[in-house]
DNA sequence: CGAAACACTTTGATTAGTCAAGAAAATGCG
DNA sequence: CGCATTTTCTTGACTAATCAAAGTGTTTCG
């Protein structure tokens, strides 16, 4: 059994690593970075990792995450978004509070809870901030989405959103840019770089710079 | 901010000093068994909780809690009852399994997500097994129940199970001797040690021992 | 090329929690 | 009362996680 602490630097590799796919390296200074600790500390950290298997590790070329490592890491991020989509819809928290929330929960909840928070929910796909919920065996089936800022003019529902500072979910939420809401858009401007959208409901026009809108993943209406 | 391992002390101690009242002396044997860590152990944790002003120590003459530390303890079995209760009226787990579960969520779960929990159940007062659920500010205020053990033939309401091993609250359960449910004396019988009761629809008599009846608090029907 | 800059590793130390085993009180039995 | 047993305490040692600071290997670029 991993302690909390390896399940974070396991997590923390993972999503340093691309999420899926590739098994690519990571570097110890990204890993220090995120989980804010010295390098020494990563250092030491990784020859741990390396010999209970978790991960292979070359000194001074990275890290990447072995087999078991990247299992591991995915079923700790299921527990994660599984507990945020549990806390949303069933104990009401508000979904820019909720990550924190999950951060201490995901190591405290055993498997038998986790699995009756799955079926109370009905076997969801998506966190509240519309990230992928990896399966039970750990693999992540998520559609492509495009990046609002590549849109066309056009009518797009948001569904997922990239970053968890509660500032910025709180200014979503505000502007009804929240996952499942729709969003047309008016028009782009690529030397201002904006986008002028109407979000859900909204008549009024409203312009977004595009890193935020690059922060934002659609699909098309229809 | 105690560690989790400090709040299992701090939680045991207030268990083995009389539940409220009490500012009575409790062993470190007491404590390591409870713990089930070495009496060395409890030593050089005593020493620390006292110099942190948790509990007060003198050597071979055992620790009481201090006023903080009492304070403290009554918080951690809040969250630990309230869990419970959650785990079973919202989540729908079975109340014999709950305990081990709320063990770990006690000291993981914020005070912010501990206060909608409570307000989503509407503020009980007692968890599945009838312990009474502090208040936020860690009194406790509980009736006097009696043991069944004591009790004259006679309608009563189970309110309180004393003890926490799943095997035995599954046999409470089938015996529809659950917390809520009414029991009926039909007789006692000195000699034997046993009880006849009929226990909630149940039309048939059975026989309990008096050391179990002795681990059921009621209340008298009306 | 070689020196500076950068990234990573090593070393030595610290804190929290724990155990094993031996020493010292306290208790208890004859 | 006095020795044996039990209880409690002390000591030394270990694991996990961490940092600060000094050292080493790589890269870059003037």
């Amino acid at each position: 059994m991993p302690t909390s602490t390896v399940e974070n630097y396991l997590k923390a590799i993972l999503s340093l690593s691309g999420d899926e796919k590739s098994t690519q390296r990571v570097s110890l200074g990204e890993i220090a970075e995120r989980l804010s600790v010295t390098p020494g500390t990563v250092t030491t950290m990784m020859k741990h990792l390396d010999a209970k298997g978790w991960v292979g590790y070359e000194a001074r070329r990275g890290v990447r995450l072995t087999a078991k490592g990247r299992r591991h890491a995915s079923q700790v991020i299921r527990r994660h978004r599984l507990i945020e989509r549990f806390l949303v819809d069933v104990v009401g928290l508000d979904w820019a509070a909720v990550h924190e929330e999950a951060e201490e929960l995901e190591h405290a909840v055993s498997d038998r809870l986790l699995d009756r928070i799955d079926e109370m929910l009905g076997y969801p796909d998506r966190d509240p901030h519309g990230d992928p919920i990896p399966s039970a065996d750990g693999a992540i089936t998520a559609q492509a989405l495009t990046p609002l800022a590549d849109c066309p003019a056009g009518a797009f529902t948001v569904v997922q959103v990239l970053g968890d500072e509660p500032a910025f979910l709180e200014w979503l939420e505000q502007q009804r840019l929240r996952p499942g809401m729709s969003v047309r858009v008016q028009s782009r401007d690529e030397f201002a770089q904006t986008l002028t959208i109407t979000a859900g409901d909204n008549k009024t026009k409203q312009a977004i710079g595009m890193s935020t809108a690059s922060r934002l993943l659609v699909t098309p209406n229809e």
